[in-house]
RNA sequence: GGAGGGAUACCCAAGUGGCCAACGGGAUCAGACUGUAAAUCUGACGGCUCCGCCUUCGAAGGUUCGAAUCCUUCUCCCUCCA
């Protein structure tokens, strides 16, 4: 009983809500592996530190022994959640979602154990149900009932269209759970609705309903808006170390704790004795130091992650000009180098003239020293490290 | 089907014949300050062979010495009515 509690409180940390936790609670002590869901759009599978908040979860299930069903909406795709923006998906082809979901797997294997996941597609069961099948389903659930989704009040009440598909889209998440018959499901604070359904037609076909795990969307980089690729506010999993590390130190000290809170595997009581460190005066930087670390070793290993580190405080610590730098070979033309075009050429600038203003407002360095003249000129054969701005380098060869 | 409104740089948004490469805000970038923090301050923010030149204001034509601004056609979006 004692131990039930405690995974309980394992399972709700960081978690927005859990319902309902006197059911989750008699599953558990059943005593056998909870089947445990989690869905997601086959689209984008270019994953971010905002996505794996909840795949930590579904870590800390696997950890607990329970079993953990990645579903890959390749149907609902079709339909595309209406919380989304107002644009039209285009309809994937059979052989883009695959290469989707494999792409997925690569990544969502560095925080899941592959040999405790079950990847599951919803075509299998959308497929063979058809119209009729889906009419019936359709059957089970009222317009008013849907129309209690927030998003949906809002736009009945303000006359902005519903198309009717976006309202078989809670119907299939639903019957996903029905399907894939979820102990569990997880998924962000906007899918509350969506999931709530799962409950509703899991009755409908004599199945115990699902308990629901919310997690809250990650704040991006900025600290204000949600971390998402458009808003170029995120840290993809995939970054080079040196890339990640850097971005994680660049968040604020406030943003820093709810960082630790949904992404560190760090007991809350190891983050609030840091917290308590932190009061009493020590540096936060460093602080932020153990975080990032933890991160970059997540998906890169314990020697990147030292690497990272160390680079980190070479480059801006003591002004080490970094090792790792790109590359560029340039032929020696009839003119001579002339430093705006060699910087755009080196990929370091945009276009010549962003490279004159870089130059003009000091922010052009070659092997270390600061440009002032626009009208510089490298000499027409050797190696320079030029910079522009503290992060951007090129290693130019000129022959 | 009918009536009206709109489309301006990454986003929002001024501008309704020359003073417009286009006010302002946000985002971004650079510099200062720092802990590469954050906040703040300063500056930049179409391109180029850069004290000058070239191409931009949904698209294509036209009027004019001169248009983002006026006219014509087209495309797309929105609101109201049916």
């Amino acid at each position: 009983m004692r131990a039930i509690e405690e995974e309980i409180e394992q399972i709700e940390r960081g978690s927005e809500e859990l319902l309902i936790r006197a059911e989750l609670l008699e599953k558990l002590k059943a005593g056998r592996p909870l089947r445990i869901k989690a869905g997601f759009d086959p689209t984008a599978p270019d994953l971010h530190l905002g996505h794996t908040v909840l795949i930590n979860k579904l870590r800390h299930f696997q950890d607990l022994g329970h079993h953990v069903m990645f579903l890959i909406g390749d149907f609902t795709g079709m339909i595309g959640d209406p919380t989304g923006k107002n644009v039209t998906r285009p309809p994937l082809s059979r052989e883009q979602i695959v290469v989707n979901a494999r792409t997925y797997q690569e990544q969502v294997f560095k925080i899941l154990d592959p040999q405790k996941t079950e990847i599951c597609f919803n075509s299998r069961w959308f497929e063979p149900l058809g119209a009729s099948g889906m009419i019936r389903l359709a059957a089970l659930h009222t317009v008013a009932r849907m129309l209690e989704r927030d998003d949906f009040a809002k736009r009945h009440r303000n006359g902005q269209p519903i198309a009717i598909h976006e309202l078989l889209y809670p119907l299939c998440q639903g019957y996903d759970s029905v399907a894939m018959r979820a102990d569990v499901e997880l998924g962000g604070t906007d899918q509350k609705f969506n999931l709530l359904v799962g409950r509703e037609l899991q009755k409908h076909y004599g199945q115990a309903p699902q308990c629901i795990l919310t997690m809250p969307l990650l704040e991006g980089l900025d600290g204000i808006n949600k971390m998402s690729k458009s808003l170029g506010n995120y840290v993809g999993i995939n970054e080079p170390p040196a890339e990640m590390f850097g971005k994680l130190m660049s968040i604020s000290d406030d943003l820093m704790w709810r960082y630790f809170e949904l992404l560190s595997f760090r007991s809350m009581q190891a983050i609030n004795d840091l917290q308590q460190e932190a009061a009493g005066g020590r540096n936060p930087r460093d602080i932020k130091v153990l975080l990032a670390h933890e991160i970059v070793e997540r998906f890169h290993g314990t020697v990147a992650a030292a690497q990272a580190q160390a680079d980190f405080d070479a480059r801006f610590r003591q002004g080490v000009i970094p090792e790792d730098i790109p590359q560029v070979n340039l032929l020696a033309g009839e003119s001579p180098p002339a430093i705006a075009q060699v910087l755009k050429q080196a990929g370091l600038t945009g276009s010549t003239s962003e490279a004159l203003r870089m130059i003009e407002q000091g922010g052009v360095r070659v092997d270390g020293i600061r440009i002032d003249d626009k009208q510089f000129v490298l000499p027409s054969k050797g190696s320079f490290v030029l910079q522009v701005g503290k992060r951007k380098y090129a290693r130019v060869s000129i022959a």
